[in-house]
DNA sequence: AATTATAATTTTGTATACAAAATACAAAAC
DNA sequence: GTTTTGTATTTTGTATACAAAATTATAATT
């Protein structure tokens, strides 16, 4: 027997990516012995990772009955814009009061690579939109609030057919709320925020609708 | 065998009140096999139970070692007040955009028993305080944001020896919050809130310092 | 043929079993 | 007297076992 310091979080990790890929469909029902066996684990160790993903709200319980794999609704994507701006204002201000200048400037410097390109890389740009995002909870160092921005990660399902917006329409966003930071503008900072996490909100809308 | 239809559950509310009432103590070990004998259960559902605590940041995991109650600091209690901030300045916004006239009649009912009393029943008012920003929560009717606000129940623990201030001062903020939703005045409405929970924070970085 | 009742099966929730790791403890070495 | 090393015990993480509930399949009745 492989010994594992914790079976569950690879186990976690596995049907995570099975959700997000659509291997495991949006309603379906998970049954443990056979998921179990597909992975090549015994149900222990899954339904600790299922008890996770339920406390993430990418699966859900009915007792007695089963776990199912969530199916997000139109509404709860909004609902979840609506938690992101009230974590990421928090984020802006509390950044403003305890980061570093440096840690500002790394900050900074996710998006130059894109500024004054013609054509930006989408890929690219997704993977630094998704660090700035993770960047900005990391430098608030609140344990709390980082557990519930990742509550908002159902937004990387959402994400899962690529970027809400265009490149070309964040980038300057992106960037404006970084110099309110740097400038230690706590009003600027927040509304600049507010404004970004809104106007994706608003795309979906109309997408999802 | 008495067939509950999940036992973790009342084993998590026993669990949770015995660290809430410091039977277990910060930084204690919960030993599995000891503890879910005294509940009477197996490991199976306790553990369960264990897990959600630690979603929760009540309990800390370290691998292959233990779980552990989690010492809270004071900074994590300044931590916690920065997140309900965020959760409740949201939840006022959400309010004013979706709840009706009487919910909001129902969410200022609360503390009409308290207006205008010379002396304040304090574990009555303790009570309505918690219904207030439970139910502020609950209008919004966003489950997001509600596991959010569960996430900043670790104040719950901070409560345990009564309220941070005192009734006098706090119901006249409780009730300026509710009129500035009934005014649907998001501005205010987000101030009065900020300004409640910043001056609780407040006293509470006083006291534990 | 449609509906209800009954039996077989699957699946969940919990308990138990067991190996690997961690801890406690005692004897030996320095 | 302190540190080290080896052994016993405890505890964790995972697998398995099993009863109760839920689901499905089958038979019986209208």
């Amino acid at each position: 027997m492989i010994q594992h310091s914790d079976l569950s979080k690879p186990v976690y990790d596995a049907v995570k990516a099975m959700i997000k890929s659509g291997v495991l469909a949006p309603g379906e029902k998970l049954k443990q012995e056979k998921l179990a066996g597909q992975l090549g684990v015994s149900r222990t160790p899954l339904m600790k990772a299922l008890q996770n993903l339920e406390n993430e709200m990418l699966v859900e319980s009915r007792p007695r009955r089963g776990l199912y794999v969530k199916a997000i609704t139109s509404q709860e994507i909004i609902d979840v814009y609506d938690c992101r701006e009230g974590v990421e204002c928090v984020a802006a201000r509390l950044i403003i009061e305890r980061a570093t200048d440096e840690e500002l400037l790394d900050l900074k410097q996710i998006f130059d690579p894109f500024i004054g390109k013609e054509v930006i890389d989408v890929s690219k740009y997704t993977l630094a939109d998704e660090k700035f995002h993770d960047m900005l909870i990391e430098l608030t160092k609140n344990a709390t609030l980082k557990k519930m921005s990742e509550l908002s990660n159902i937004h990387k399902r959402v994400y899962q057919y690529g970027l809400v917006r265009l490149p070309e329409e964040t980038l300057a966003e992106h960037i404006r709320i970084t110099e309110a930071l740097i400038r230690r503008d706590v009003r600027a900072a927040e509304s600049e925020v507010r404004n970004h996490i809104q106007l994706s909100r608003e795309v979906l809308i109309k997408n999802y609708s």
